[in-house]
DNA sequence: ATTAAAATGGAATATTTATTTCAAAACAAA
DNA sequence: TTTGTTTTGAAATAAATATTCCATTTTAAT
């Protein structure tokens, strides 16, 4: 039989984590699974019955009860009032919400808070200006290539790699394009015409990237360009190109926003992939 | 016999109080009372039993069933239910955005739309929840070290590779640990006490990480770890983890919150750096 | 003040929800 | 493999919760 914890299991929402961390080895992997879950969406265990959580969690219900008392609690109903109390008070928003905002208009804030800001905005703007014709454009475009080719270097690279991996993911070939310069001139020169080009570059931009846009371009493989302007040497008249700005702190820009709209573009992709088969 | 309301009651809570304000005259004493308790004591309807709710508001059981029915609902079961989804996204930031935005357009919102809110929502509980104090104690161990050896495989490689890239560009001295899995452990094997290693890793956890930091753990070597929750096999309690939740959507999740914290990492190791010479 | 209609509270019922039980499956040790 | 142990899922049971019904009270109109 499973052991059943013997200190007292905490009242309190905030205790509940390291609680869990803390015998979460020690439980089997089903019950390994339900604590994630909890922890992932609190607001589902407070407010749901066992049926709904056992479903969305993917276990059996009874799993539920086990888990329950596996950390302690006498039962799922007993856990249950510990995650329905912590949302009471949240749902008191004005005061914190209130103290929060005040101490927004203080001048040195956390580098955190400064970074999250930028990248708040930085979302924003990209919601507001980009146009999702464009990514459903460069989407299908994607969609309808044998192969993606990826190219970015420097700050582009975390996208490039992002992309990839998405891509892979939802079952979509593609191919990293790295390496050296020269070798990478050369891979892209190997590109097809049913094939087509990612290209992710940010001011200062780099010549390489716009040299295989420009290989490709000349060749008549298509081109998506993921960049922070139009001014980009390698946002062409002739290509689907998107456009995302990154606010800066101190001379510094983040990636959020840019992030966001590769797992757009990706996710887009997919679908219109899936669409044709 | 009491006049129940013909129309379709709201089904999101915003819409629920112009409705009640509209129908409120028009109702009995007790149901009046009810209603008033309702909009003070939200949290109250949503999270407690019909038993409970009746004794709190000084009523019968009977009428809140009564109240229900009257302002149009099946029974109390289904108005509680607008109650709950209403907290749902409270304990989110900005919920009202949310549920405005829900109301005006139901269906499908555009793909980018839903990716940037999860995004914007990943980054707000980031903030809410991270301790400034972790990432300083974080940034201070990683600045202590003669170089800085990252690991991360999957979703997290976009995370490693950025890291990289901001660490060399300030001037701090790390490598990015990739190629084989065993040869990665080979390289794991030989850093030193007065190095340190950052891992990044993500549910569903690669076995490959875990054993960097198992391996880096056993030989006194320091480990910071990036995860998505404590539970995270690479989460220990004898070691530095900064924890960060991506919102999902249809079953992805972004990186829009990671990399904004790696970002915010790399930058106060840069500024501890900087300190001490 | 009388009567009819509406509202209310309490008890009975029906339904839903949590919990327990137990057999089958998965796992680990020998 | 075989054996013993743990974990798991499905069904049975117990508990709770919401809903309905009806007798009583209140209210309003005459």
């Amino acid at each position: 039989m499973t052991t059943v914890i013997s200190q007292q299991p905490p009242r309190v929402f905030s205790e509940l984590k390291p609680w869990l961390q803390e015998h979460y080895t020690a439980l089997p992997k089903r019950l390994q699974s339900v604590a994630v879950f909890a922890l992932h969406n609190p607001d589902v265990i407070a407010l749901s019955t066992i049926a709904v959580i056992s479903e969305r969690a993917g276990v059996n219900p009874s799993t539920l009860v086990r888990f329950s008392k596996s950390i302690g609690y006498q039962g799922f109903t007993d856990m249950q009032s510990v995650f329905q109390e912590s949302m009471r008070h949240i749902s008191q928003p004005y005061a914190q919400r209130i103290n929060h905002l005040d101490d927004t208009a203080q001048p040195e804030k956390t580098v955190l808070h400064r970074f999250n800001l930028a990248a708040v905005q930085s979302l924003d703007r990209l919601e507001q200006q980009m146009d999702e014709n464009s990514i459903l454009q460069a989407s299908k475009q994607l969609a309808e290539a044998r192969v993606i080719y990826i190219a970015g270097q420097g700050r582009a690279t975390p996208v490039t790699t992002y992309l990839h991996y998405t891509f892979v993911k939802m079952g979509v070939q593609a191919v990293l394009l790295d390496g050296m310069a020269a070798s990478m001139a050369d891979k892209a020169r190997l590109i097809r015409r049913d094939e087509v080009l990612v290209a992710v570059s940010f001011s200062p931009y780099t010549a390489n990237t716009r040299e295989l846009v420009d290989i490709c371009l000349s060749q008549q493989v298509p081109v998506v360009a993921l960049t922070d302007s139009t001014l980009s040497p390698i946002a062409r008249t002739d290509d689907l190109h998107l456009e995302v700005l990154e606010e800066e702190v101190g001379g510094i820009r983040g990636l959020s926003a840019t992030m966001c709209l590769a797992l757009c573009l990706a996710v887009e992709t997919g679908k219109c992939r899936s669409q044709k088969h």
